[in-house]
DNA sequence: TAGACGTGGCC
DNA sequence: TGGCCAAGTCT
């Protein structure tokens, strides 16, 4: 298969580029606590966790969930609401349910070892084209591309190619170039010497090409278009939904919370039971939520005067929570989990309805 | 293919 | 302030 684009390689210096980009990588490369050793189970976790997710962010997590999952084994066989636990806050939890669910799957059919051909490690759980590139190379020093964002923007500035980067087909075209340009003694290097300088240098928005250990070889920069490049289409807006939340408690202090299903949206998080309510029903929001708990749980309550707003913004959606107190005059049915104080921090919330408890405790209804 | 799937930071 | 993210994958 032969793009128009990887015709430009056959007049690009590859050697040189290789060796300009890997000796500025070795020279100038970040201390990353993923990057003391070669660990493939400690490279596996930090790209999972660095998927759509700042450095700075991944940074206190990775560190954590290595101490208490160290080594695939301890994953393999840890309580999952322990794990949940601590991926609680990162954000798109299928992440760390698909890498229990793989780990587990190298631990029974791989020996717990990490397996080193691109078919199989390609079929585990969570692991795309992406992650895989990333495992092998950096962990095995495999020469397979690791096509992410940074290795697209980069590559196509360097290249001058003018394909949109959001298009999902357009990733196989950054992948045969890779194959190309991935210098075979060290590929470990070059792939992180690609998002490396996506990530210090060649930035999305102004770009430090006067640093940039590559700018002679970049396209963009001769023309001068480097900011016109990568072409990314718009994302649509988040749709946004009325929701009403209720922080339910007892004589006792206890808390009721509900587990979220099993899959989609955050998916096994906790949560303060809600609903979502709309204008046209024609009564009052507090109504609304009040006939949800009577009719979902079987829980009779007097709601609170509204104590309080939560906006959450997901990439599709857009939470706009109302919430209410109230104590529970009856018991509730099983789907509502009674829980004291304590308990309740050993439960995975989404961040929202860490929020929403916030409030309950600030809250002058709670004294 | 396009949409689902989180969160916090930045300008 | 709102748009755009940040080392993607799944369906």
């Amino acid at each position: 298969m032969v793009y128009e684009e990887k015709n430009k390689l056959k007049s690009f210096p590859i050697q040189a580029f290789q060796q300009d980009l890997i000796h500025w990588y070795l020279a100038e490369k970040r201390d990353l606590p993923w990057r003391k050793d070669q660990d493939p189970y400690k490279v596996w976790v930090s790209e999972i966790m660095l998927q759509q997710t700042r450095v700075d962010t991944v940074i206190p997590y990775f560190t954590s969930f290595i101490n208490k999952f160290p080594t695939i084994d301890a994953l393999a066989d840890a309580n999952e609401e322990e794990v949940l636990k601590a991926w609680e806050g990162l954000g798109y939890y299928s992440r760390v349910r698909n890498l229990q669910a793989a780990v587990k799957e190298v631990k029974e059919s791989y020996g717990g070892v990490v397996p080193k051909s691109p078919e199989e490690i390609s079929k585990l759980k969570g692991v795309g084209p992406y992650t895989k590139g990333a495992i092998l190379s950096i962990a095995y020093n495999i020469p397979e591309p690791a096509v992410d964002g940074n290795v697209m923007r980069v590559l196509s500035r360097i290249l001058s190619i003018w394909e949109d980067i959001a298009k999902p087909k357009t990733r196989k075209i950054f992948e045969d170039i890779t194959y190309e340009l991935i210098s075979k003694d060290d590929p470990s290097s070059f792939n992180q010497a690609l998002m490396e300088l996506g990530a210090l240098i060649c930035t999305p928005t102004s770009p430090s090409c006067l640093l940039c250990p590559v700018r002679e070889h970049c396209s963009a920069f001769e023309e001068g278009v480097q900011t016109e490049l990568p072409i990314k289409s718009k994302k649509k807006k988040p749709k946004p939904l009325q929701i009403t939340a209720a922080v339910l408690y007892d004589a006792n202090g206890n808390v009721y919370i509900h587990k979220r299903p099993s899959t989609g949206l955050l998916a096994n998080l906790w949560e303060h039971p809600n609903v979502e309510v709309n204008a046209e029903v024609g009564k009052p929001y507090r109504e609304q939520l009040s006939d949800y708990l009577q009719s979902e749980y079987h829980a009779k309550v007097e709601l609170s005067e509204l104590a309080g707003t939560v906006e959450h913004i997901f990439s599709h959606l857009i939470w706009n929570i109302s919430i209410y107190f109230g104590e529970l005059k009856n018991t509730p049915n099983q789907m509502l989990v009674s829980l004291t104080e304590e308990e309740l921090n050993k439960y995975a919330f989404p961040v929202s309805h860490q929020k929403i408890y916030q409030i309950f405790k600030g809250s002058a209804l709670n004294v």
